[in-house]
DNA sequence: CGCATTTGACCTGA
DNA sequence: TCAGGTCAAATGCG
């Protein structure tokens, strides 16, 4: 980020913060009637406050969409930083326009995709998101030491899950994986949300998640994902940091909360950044929550123009 | 036997 | 033209 944001975006930039705020109080809110469900709130203030809170990410990104936010984009692609998370690229589906009919074997016939709307993040171990992966496949890039991984969700299939994801290691010493995350998790992935659920219920505590430090061995690269489902969350997630990563990224994302509501606004940003660089311009976020027992994931998607319930 | 991974071929965008 | 992304046959593993 550089610090210039044009002048006429301070105004934009404060309504963003405002914006942001009042989300947070009625996530605030929504979280106190959740943890009284029966209580006489009911749930349709508890919907209420959903509607407020979509209402306001959404004016938030309207606002970060005007302001056409030149702080992001910029980086290329080689840092962790990355354009936007929602990736409407799928519309063209990699698969299914495999078109040359003189294909040998069959193969290939894809539509590539442009790089765009994509998530990054930078670990210092090949990450577990609480998704299943399965590797499609493997390629050396130019200049890199380690050769690139591709994955796809495990439910690209049977539930037509569009999710992808690149696995690179860029460092050795201090190691060090690139994910690239693209593309949007559209599969109910039911081990996700009852894992995160069981862990971070009985704690009642909110706090954002992410990375496993716990140095795991590549030996071969990638551990956890080649099983390529489940790494549970281990039930000492008190312990450790949470072992498991929760994304704040395109789908992968979960917000795994777990400290106190007030330090949303300031500290965490800064975490999030940190291993994150998930770019949103706007239109692309994705944010799945942890909230008490909550997991936003599943009731929401961000879409392109908006969002929208995906039930619970 | 079914499913995941490996790996070389194929295709596309730059 | 080439680097990168994807496919799918072959192979391995549980």
């Amino acid at each position: 980020m550089d610090s210039s944001w044009p002048e006429n975006l301070a105004t934009n930039r404060e309504n963003v913060i405002d914006e942001l705020v009042r989300g947070r109080e009625y996530a605030t809110q929504l979280q106190f009637i959740l943890h009284e469900p029966l209580g006489d709130h009911g749930t349709v203030p508890a919907e209420d406050l959903i509607v407020k809170i979509l209402r306001s990410f959404t004016k938030t990104l309207s606002l970060l969409d005007s302001s056409d936010s030149g702080e992001v984009s910029q980086n290329p692609a080689t840092t962790n930083v990355s354009s936007p998370c929602f990736d409407d690229r799928r519309s063209e589906n990699s698969g299914e326009s495999r078109k040359s009919p003189a294909l040998k074997d069959g193969r290939g016939g894809y539509k590539r995709r442009k790089t765009s709307n994509t998530c990054t993040k930078v670990t210092p171990n090949p990450v577990d998101d609480g998704h299943a992966w399965r590797k499609y496949g493997q390629k050396e890039i130019l200049n890199a030491k380690y050769p690139r991984n591709y994955f796809r969700c495990t439910h690209k299939i049977d539930q037509g899950c569009q999710a992808t994801k690149q696995v690179q290691r860029i460092e050795e010493d201090p190691p060090k994986f690139r994910t690239i995350y693209m593309g949007h998790h559209t599969c109910k992935d039911t081990r996700k949300a009852s894992h995160l659920i069981l862990d971070s219920t009985p704690r009642g505590s909110y706090f954002i998640g992410f990375e496993s430090n716990i140095p795991t061995k590549h030996d071969h690269l990638f551990p956890s994902i080649k099983q390529e489902h489940r790494e549970e969350i281990p039930s000492d997630i008190t312990q450790n940091h949470s072992s498991s990563d929760y994304l704040f990224s395109s789908d992968l994302t979960t917000f795994d909360t777990s400290v106190p509501t007030t330090m949303l606004g300031s500290d965490q940003g800064d975490v999030i950044s940190g291993l994150y660089s998930c770019t949103t311009s706007s239109r692309s976020l994705d944010m799945g929550f942890m909230v008490g027992s909550m997991d936003f994931d599943n009731m929401f998607h961000f879409e392109d123009d908006g969002f929208f319930l995906a039930q619970s």
